[in-house]
RNA sequence: GCCCUCGUAGCUCAGGGGAUAGAGCGUUCGCCUCCGGAGCGAAAGGCCGCAGGUUCAAAUCCUGCCGGGGGCACCA
């Protein structure tokens, strides 16, 4: 990539500068180099730190002037220039033009991905109780994980992505009782949900449906009519999340830990590790000794319940079994106060894997204006099948992705459903159909379009061309920087700024016309900005339409 | 009380030490002989919550305070 090339020519600026004396061996430092940047202030500009400057002995503008003139020559840089203090500003050849969209040309939907980093990364997320229809919280941890998912497979890692389920567990038992009472009053006998069971009316659908299927036959075995709503809930969420084209690579039942003895296993490595104690007549965690507020239960007081601690000990024993490098959770904000908690497991495990869990803070409802609390007990949500509905897959995805995770996002669905026509997501479709417009208008014209390697991109000298491809060169930087700080939010807006650059691009310059040469470079360069919105949009799991 | 997170344009939000702090929506004024007007241009609009600190340099890092959200179970 550009930014490489120039990084390597700052480098071998700073060794000619220390070989000749003029820097001392003792300064260390590296230039930096910063982003693509904004016109105004060139092309590409990078900027020295002051412990370079002051290891240096002299001021960071002299440096910069002295670093300039040790540069070795280029064909992609026309000339350097100090511009603030410490600041370098590159002006980049044409030549470095053609090279950005021959790479595109040549790689294809591959451009902007990253070599196997030959790590293999767990990230689970979702992760919702199977006792009632996914909401829009659900939808934005969908959204974002799936998201991240996509874009730390692009940077090179060997992601696999999970769903555990919570089939087990009093919110269980509520389910059940919940259940079976609707199913009862379906075989229109008398019975009531219990007052902190699930009030809302899709388990009244469930019980109607389960009374039409089953007759009475389930009246008398509440624990099979949970076992079977839940997998009801567990095939629902599965479709609703691949219409929401969130796929998982495998689903993992709480259930199967505590059947297959794992949960105990888990109990008992803590045992041998000393790391548990008994109080109360129940077993506790000493997890404040590895860094958590507070110690917690293992296993309840009545001797044979173990809690969700017990359950997420054998959990993460069984996903560091499977292999994997890292692990990674997507968790809500109201999670927050088991961090430490499962920190402290990886701790008395001795895991040398990181165990990475990005917090996601929470979906506000808002309805008429006024925050409303949503509830899966008292049935007051707004689900992801009805947003897939009401806007559909596309806008859901990039609104509830475009946000940063560490923010609220106020969710008002009427307001969403009004502004669905501005949604951004549009836009950035809109620019990609007409790139493919303007290439299905070449083909009807017959222009035949030669191998990107002969095409003349010196020819591309118009401002709004350099800004375009030099948008479509941060790409493959974009990916690396965003796959690393957990944030594909930043894809939402790197889509808008490219899609207002081609945009731009589409107004000044012609593509097709009577310059036969003109006409094959510029194509060239719809082609590859086509192929960039296209990948970008992929990573988020936004169609890319031919046209709309 | 303690922990996490947010506070940036009228609204919703970007901005991981660097240059004149940006985008979308909204407002005002322009632009439909031309490859797709779901568009384009321009203008107005900012003590970056407040106060200290670190630094050549702070919206960004640290501390305190104020305000919003979330969390501190033998629920998951």
């Amino acid at each position: 990539m550009i930014t490489d090339h120039l990084a390597g020519l700052l480098e071998a600026g700073l060794d000619k500068l220390r070989s000749e004396g003029t820097l001392p061996a003792g300064a260390q430092a590296a230039v930096e180099l910063t982003r693509p940047a904004r016109p105004e202030h060139g092309e590409f500009s990078s900027n020295l730190p002051l412990t370079l400057a002051k290891g240096a002995g002299m001021a960071p503008r002299a440096l910069a002037e002295k670093l300039i003139a040790a540069l070795p020559a280029s064909d992609l840089v026309d000339r350097a220039e100090v511009a603030g203090p410490g600041f370098i500003n590159f002006h980049l050849a044409a030549g470095w033009l053609g090279r950005t969209i021959t790479q595109i040309a040549a790689l294809r939907s591959a451009y902007g991905r990253s070599a196997a980093k030959g790590e293999r990364i767990q990230i689970e997320f979702v992760s919702a109780n199977p006792t009632g229809p996914l909401h829009v919280g659900s939808g934005r941890n969908a959204a974002y994980g799936d998201a991240l998912a996509r874009l730390l497979a692009a940077a090179g890692y060997d992601v696999s992505t999970e769903y555990y389920v919570n089939d087990a567990g009093k919110q269980m038992e509520r389910f059940s009782q919940s259940l079976h009472a609707r199913y009862l009053q379906a075989l229109g006998r008398d019975s009531e949900v219990p007052e902190d069971g699930y009030q809302g009316k899709y388990l009244a659908e469930l019980g109607r449906e389960l009374a039409a299927e089953f007759g009475g036959s389930l009246a008398e075995d509440p624990g099979r009519i949970g076992r079977i709503g839940t997998e009801r809930m567990v095939q629902s969420h599965r479709r609703t999340l691949e219409n929401f084209r969130v796929h998982f690579d495998s689903w993992l039942y709480e259930s199967s830990l505590h059947a297959t003895g794992k949960v105990q296993a888990g109990i008992e490595r803590l045992n041998e590790a000393g790391h548990t104690f008994e109080k109360d007549g129940a077993l506790w965690f000493r997890s404040s000794e590895l860094g958590a507020a507070r110690d917690q239960v293992l296993v309840r007081s009545d001797g044979q319940a173990t809690t969700y601690l017990a359950a997420d000990v054998a959990y993460l024993i069984d996903k560091v079994s499977r292999g994997f490098d890292r692990i990674m959770y997507v968790w809500g904000a109201d999670h927050h106060g088991q961090v430490a908690g499962l920190q402290a497991v990886a701790g008395a495990l001795g895991l040398t894997q990181p165990v990475e869990i990005m917090l996601q803070q929470l979906v506000n409802f808002i309805s008429g204006g006024e925050a409303a609390k949503m509830s899966k007990r008292a049935g007051t949500i707004v689900t992801i099948d009805e947003l897939i509905n009401e806007v559909g897959v596309d806008a859901a995805r990039f609104t509830l992705v475009s946000r940063s995770i560490d923010a609220t996002i106020d969710f008002d669905l009427d307001l969403v459903k009004s502004e669905s026509q501005d949604n951004p997501v549009y836009y950035v479709q809109y620019q990609h159909a007409r790139t493919c417009s303007i290439l299905r208008n070449a083909r009807q014209q017959g222009v035949v379009q030669a191998a990107a390697e002969d095409a003349d991109f010196s020819l591309l000298t118009h401002e709004a061309e350099s800004t375009l491809i030099r948008k479509l060169a941060e790409f493959p930087d974009l990916v690396e920087d965003s796959a690393r700080l957990r944030a594909p939010h930043r894809l939402t807006h790197y889509a808008q700024a490219l899609a207002s650059l081609f945009s731009g691009f589409y107004r000044d310059c012609r593509v097709l016309s009577d310059d036969a040469e003109l006409s094959r470079a510029r194509l060239w360069l719809v082609e590859g900005t086509r192929q960039v919105l296209a990948n970008a949009l992929d990573l988020l799991g936004v169609d890319a339409p031919e046209s709309m």
